[in-house]
Order: structure tokens, then C-alpha cells, then sequence
DNA sequence: CAATAATTTTAATCCAGATTAAAATATAGC
DNA sequence: GCTATATTTTAATCTGGATTAAAATTATTG
């Protein structure tokens, strides 16, 4: 019955989110007034209490999304039967495409701090969750032999450091969002394939 | 005759900066009050004012000194007699090494926009530069053929993207920063080796 | 030591921007 | 069209934290 209303609620709501993520994103937090967000859709600051308790709230929610989209294209690539390379290259793909296409502006999780504590600790679980998947591919990825033996937990903070960033340079243009759909993927597995430290390019 | 006090502030300055740094990495500009700041150095807050103008000023010499120390890094292997590929690796490791030495935390330049028009665009034509600085050492190991050829741009975006995150996560175990310094350096350099789109780890 | 300069604190202001309550408008179902 | 509900605005407050001025303390120098 409320189908029609709840959706159209829901809508909205997820218009905010995305503006607000963009706003956040490209301004900061404290850069960021909720009249910023607000003028982004049209509407004014008051007007975005109707969908959150508070600023807070709405940080908070940017961060589920970018949670949630972190753990979707997590959950294809374990769901795929691969191996641990092609699963990390899978989830690679998967979350590069969610940060430049039409999921639209995902927020980068740079405040956490400023969450309120219950807030605070369910977003860190989920983040470290999604830490920890990720380095399960990479572990799995060297039991069967598709990676080359590493330092996990560093090569993980690396390759996730440079997704991390994405959101901070990129700001929408298609052709860049086809551009880095193209080739990051393939620059950051190659983190994963080193077998020899002295190694270089073999060209011409 | 002033350079004991001359000394003194300038000691005092770069404590500053420091702790601000470190809170603005920790928990964000918003979060941070000159309190959280001056706290930390055992001070008050108002105190802050002897050493800058207002907090945006203090943030604007955060990115500076974040912009000298990159410069820093970058100077030093570009003017060391190597390939473009080794110049790359020196870079690297001068950098890292400035992010988790002694010194000290260095801001990530994740508020840009809430500066103030001129330092905006003093502090964005640095890091502009720095890029551009970054991309020719890759340039130069392609020509000499120590570095694959690959999209320039998107290469170095991945891989700075990776080191602008580390302060995120680095919060000074020395432990930490060891395996910092010696895995990131050849981590990242894998990057820059992709012969071949669809090469795996050759190992066992 | 006195005298001057450097540094820090105390104690007010001040203000942008978050928040709220009530009123106004839009929308949907009947 | 009428009624109830959903959405947005208007118009105030409210507040944390930035900022400032003057006073107090600490260091330096002749």
C-alpha cells in the first residue's frame, strides 16, 4: 500500500545520500553545510531532516552505502568459481565500476571518527570485514598458486588505499570513468604477481 | 641574535603542525578543535593564535609542509643517475619513508576546498606539479625501457592514490612502519612491470 | 636585577551552520 | 473536491568551537 510512498521516500533518500556523498567527497566534512547538500537537489537545509536525525546520521548512512557497495562486489567475486587472482580481479572490477558508474558518488570513509560510537564501531567492523575478505582472496589466491607469496596485509592496504582514493579525483567525467575501468583493474593485480623483486619490464 | 628564539618558535611551529596533522589524519579538520590541537602539545588553545593566523592557516601550512616533503622525495631521485625505473623506486621510498620516519605525521590533503582561494590554489598548483613531477619518472623508465609501457596517468593516479592513504591507516607502531618501508617501495613498483595483460605469478 | 621581548593564559565575544517547531504546500486515496 | 498524509519551507533558536583582547607569566639581555 504505502509501495508508491515508501519508494518514493526511498528515492529521495538515496538522491540525498548520493549528493551528499559527492558534497563530502569533494568539499569535506566540515566544507560540507547540509544547505550545500540540500542546494544540490533542489531543496532546502531544513527540508533534509525529514529523512535523517542529523548530519551525523548522514555521514553515517553515506557510509553504510559505501559499505554495502564494497561488500557487494566483494561477495560476486568469493561467489565466483575462480581462482583467488581472478576473484581479486573480479572484485576489483566489481567496485571500481560501483565507485565511477551510476551507483554514483560513493563516499570516501575518511571521518570515521566523527561518527558517534555506536555508529562508529559498526562502520569499522564493516569495514574491517571487508579488510579481512579481501586478504582471505589473496591468501587463497597464493595456496593455489595464481599470486605470488607476499606480504598480504600490506599489499591489501595498498591496492585498497589506491580504490580508497578514487573518489578523491574523480569527479564524474565519463571518459576518465572509462578510463579507470579499463586500466586500474589490470595496474593493481600487478601487485600480485610479483615473483621476483629484481624483476623489470621485459620490453623490446 | 634572535636565532636561539627564532629557533624556539620555529621548534614550537613545527610541533604544531605536527599535531595538527596527526588529528587532522586521525579524525578529520571537523573533528579536530585548535583544543584537540593545543592539548596535545600541552597547551592552550588559544595559544595556537601566536603561531598562525586562524585554523585555516594552520591547515594550509599542514599541506604545505605535506607538498616539501613530496618535493623532498622527488628531487632526490630525479636527480640520481639511474633508470626511470630505479628513480621511481628512490621516490618511493623517500616518500613512504618521510610518512612513517621521524618526520612525523604528514597531512593528507583530503580538505583542499576549504581553503581560502590563494592557498587553494597555491596548494593545488604544488600537488599539480608533483603529479607532473611523478609522471615524467614514469615517462623517462618507458623511454629507457625500464618501466612497461602502460597508461601514464592512471598508473600514477593507483599509485599515489596508495600512498596518500597510508596516513590514514599508519598511526606510528614502529612495527608497522617497518614493514611499511620495506614491503610498499616494491609493492608499488610491481605496477610498473606489466608485460603482459594476462601474465600470472610463475610460481611453483 | 631591571627592562624588554616572547610566550601563554584567562575570560569574553562572535558566528556559521546545525537544529527545531510550526506553518504551508503538495500528493494520494476515496 | 475532500481528507488525511507526506513533504517542504519559513523563521527562530541554539551551540560548539573559532577568534580576540588584555592580563599574566616566562625567558632574554644588558
Amino acid at each position: 500500500m504505502q509501495k508508491a510512498t515508501e519508494t518514493r521516500f526511498e528515492l529521495q533518500k538515496d538522491r540525498m545520500l548520493k549528493a551528499a556523498a559527492r558534497c563530502f567527497n569533494e568539499k569535506g566534512y566540515s566544507g560540507t553545510s547540509l544547505k550545500d547538500v540540500a542546494n544540490l537537489l533542489g531543496l532546502t537545509d531544513a527540508a533534509l531532516y525529514y529523512y535523517v536525525k542529523n548530519k551525523e546520521e548522514l555521514v553515517y548512512l553515506c557510509y553504510i552505502r559505501a559499505a554495502e557497495v564494497g561488500r557487494d562486489a566483494m561477495m560476486d567475486a568469493m561467489a565466483s568459481d575462480a581462482s583467488g587472482y581472478d576473484k581479486v580481479l573480479r572484485y576489483l572490477s566489481n567496485h571500481i565500476e560501483s565507485l565511477v558508474g551510476d551507483r554514483g558518488p560513493i563516499a570516501i570513509m575518511s571521518e570515521i571518527p566523527s561518527l558517534e560510537q555506536a555508529h562508529r564501531e559498526e562502520i569499522l567492523e564493516l569495514s574491517r570485514r571487508h579488510s579481512t575478505a579481501f586478504e582471505a582472496l589473496i591468501s587463497e589466491g597464493i595456496r593455489d598458486g595464481s599470486i605470488a607469496p607476499c606480504d598480504i596485509r600490506m599489499t591489501g592496504n595498498a591496492i585498497m588505499g589506491s580504490i580508497n582514493w578514487i573518489p578523491k579525483w574523480f569527479h564524474g567525467d565519463e571518459t576518465v570513468a572509462q578510463r579507470i575501468r579499463d586500466e586500474f583493474p589490470g595496474i593493481l593485480v600487478a601487485c600480485l604477481r610479483r615473483n621476483d623483486k629484481d624483476q623489470r619490464a621485459s620490453v623490446s
